[in-house]
DNA sequence: ACAGATACAACAATCGATTGCAATAGCTTT
DNA sequence: AAAGCTATTGCAATCGATTGTTGTATCTGT
């Protein structure tokens, strides 16, 4: 026997799991003795097959731990149980699933789904075909698409969603958007984090984040919406990456620079909040003693630090099942709508 | 028309895409004029076809934005390109998927994985049923399936490494198990925390964590190693839950009742060592003042904590790198062995 | 005892792509 | 000009389960 051959046999069946494996209807059919129609029916516990015969091909499946291929059933019914959760980072080449606001919300979305009887497979994507959406939701594999933050992908998104009805966005709503968005008024947390900053007597303010995803672009404009109503000067826009290994360095070197010109700082999110602050601790800088700094997203962490994080808060919990709800409509044939949440001013011990 | 009949067409032509949408290569194979098979080949670019009747069926297949099924495709070629990465919550009903550490693991199991054209299936647990590892392994959709943490399902999962090669799990190895694990040795890692606090002259340790998962068993077996070593008492066991949202109460109650009977506290987690100087500070006890704190995992947040956490190093992305290692390995059939890492101190300012 | 109903199971088409094999046409070689 | 190649394409089986249709006993009612 030739070596090559040898090695695929041997791992045929190295592979081939208990002695006398079942692969396939047809062979336990063969072994109950009816046919494989019978069999996917009695698999399935349907009332056409007689209970005896029920019983014994039930028994016999579970006996040599027989499971209908997935794959199969799939195909054959059209339905693939199966939710794609993608995480476009178009202008985030660098950054990992790692951050937390994002592993928030799957943590909640993968209840929901779970739940429902639904899995999720995970993309993180990194936009470099122009029909990288396409792709996803082309596949066949999926029932449906939940999309988290919009990055810089706004066309690619609107392009999909004009045929393709079952997907949800995580992102702000811009006036006549074909998707479906969930989330925050960001504009509105811009402004309530503003109002924070300025009524603790702040007057020269900074926004830390960055200006390419439309949601923080909105948290600047409502940070500056604030500065304006109150006759302060237009807040400042330093750019970051949102999570990634570079993030602390340059927030670090953010600090450094805007020096005392800078007396609050509203973060583009928690997490950037929380870089400002132990950025701001190393140099000596009190918070929120001389500079006050509010984060965003409110996740379960800003509570945990020291100090304690004064944040934006977006319910998480509330816009994953919204999230899932209207995927769930969608799927079901009606043309759910975007959902906008209020955020809440959550004051604690950073501003 | 019947009104079901029109509400099913409504949402028929609702769903078909961009007009005179091409559903399958079948149809795709009339409009070019050859047949299936011809198409088949080239989208696959096989030189089998013609260059020319390539180009033109390519160039059709583009125009009417057609992607062929991956679902029929891998029901035929029996390889699906996609990886299950399922955390089992055995012990934890109440756990989120939002415990940092696995979101870091994730993160660089997302970047092995879709670099090398895999997607991933993900899975949240819950282990009701017995079968619950041979039904994600059985249902066909997966080629290979990761594990992270083995939770108290150990026996479960050695069932199934019986048979089921393809899998790789995060966690400890005990000696003459089966199935592959990747991590680090966690009672080293125990015993150094524990020698960095006795180092600072703690003498009642306490470890707080759970001893149900075979990792954090292994870590507190560690710290107890190190206690007898230096002629201590035996550590206390204090139980929480590994990532809930009645985690940091939980603690808070153990702060709480243990008071000053402890000088040292050897977390199970980062997170939790995060909870438990959070809940020291708000009780005016000082850390590392009166209490030493210590870590385990060094998430790149806990060096971002304010004190930063004294905490036991576990390398995430070299782990996640020897995760798909040694599961690419198993797939292609050779019998990858379990790697352990070594755990190092970090020390910072927490102890 | 016979029409008609009922219960059960087999048959075969189907989902959509892949691929070994066969077939054809056009070319080369002797 | 017959034999042998090569390049290209079509045909049909296959992956494994689901499900509408058909077929056949068995049973009910008159």
């Amino acid at each position: 026997m030739a070596a090559a051959q040898k090695d695929l046999l041997k791992i045929m069946t190295e592979r081939a799991a208990p002695p006398g494996r079942i692969r396939n209807i047809a062979e336990l059919a063969k072994l109950v003795g009816v046919s494989a129609g019978t069999v996917s029916r009695a698999l399935a516990n349907s009332s056409l097959v007689n209970q005896e015969t029920r019983e014994r091909i039930q028994t016999l499946a579970r006996k040599h731990g027989f499971r209908p291929n997935q794959m199969a059933k799939r195909l054959r019914v059209q339905e693939t149980k199966v939710i794609g959760v993608v995480v476009p980072l178009g202008h985030e080449q660098r950054q990992h699933l790692s951050d937390p606001f994002f592993m928030a919300i799957l943590g909640h979305l993968a209840d929901a789904l779970t739940e429902s009887g639904y899995d999720i497979m995970l993309s993180r994507v990194i936009p470099d075909a122009e029909d990288w959406l396409e792709r996803i939701v082309d596949s066949g594999m999926l029932d449906g698409v939940l999309l988290i933050g919009q990055s810089n992908q706004f066309e690619a998104i609107e392009r999909v969603a004009a045929w393709y009805k079952p997907m949800v966005v995580w992102g702000s709503h811009r006036p006549g958007q074909v998707h479906c968005t969930v989330g925050v008024d960001n504009r509105l947390g811009g402004r309530l984090a503003g109002e924070c900053l300025i009524g603790q007597g702040r007057k020269r303010l900074a926004f830390m984040g960055e200006n390419v995803a439309p949601e923080l672009l909105e948290r600047y404009l409502g940070l500056c919406d604030a500065a304006k109503t109150s006759g302060l000067a237009v807040p400042l826009q330093l750019n970051t990456h949102l999570a990634s290994d570079i993030m602390a360095e340059e927030i670090a070197r953010h600090i450094d620079r805007i020096g005392a010109e800078v007396d609050g700082i509203a973060a583009g999110s928690d997490l950037i909040a929380m870089h400002a602050v132990r950025a701001l601790a190393d140099r000596g800088i009190a918070v929120p003693g001389q500079v006050s700094v509010t984060g965003f997203d409110d996740l379960p962490l800003a509570e945990q630090t020291i100090p304690r994080l004064t944040t934006i808060s977006q319910n998480i919990a509330e816009g994953a099942q919204a999230m899932v709800t209207a995927l769930f409509e969608r799927i079901g044939g009606t043309a759910a709508p975007s959902v906008e949440m209020a955020p809440t001013l959550i004051r604690r011990d950073t501003a």
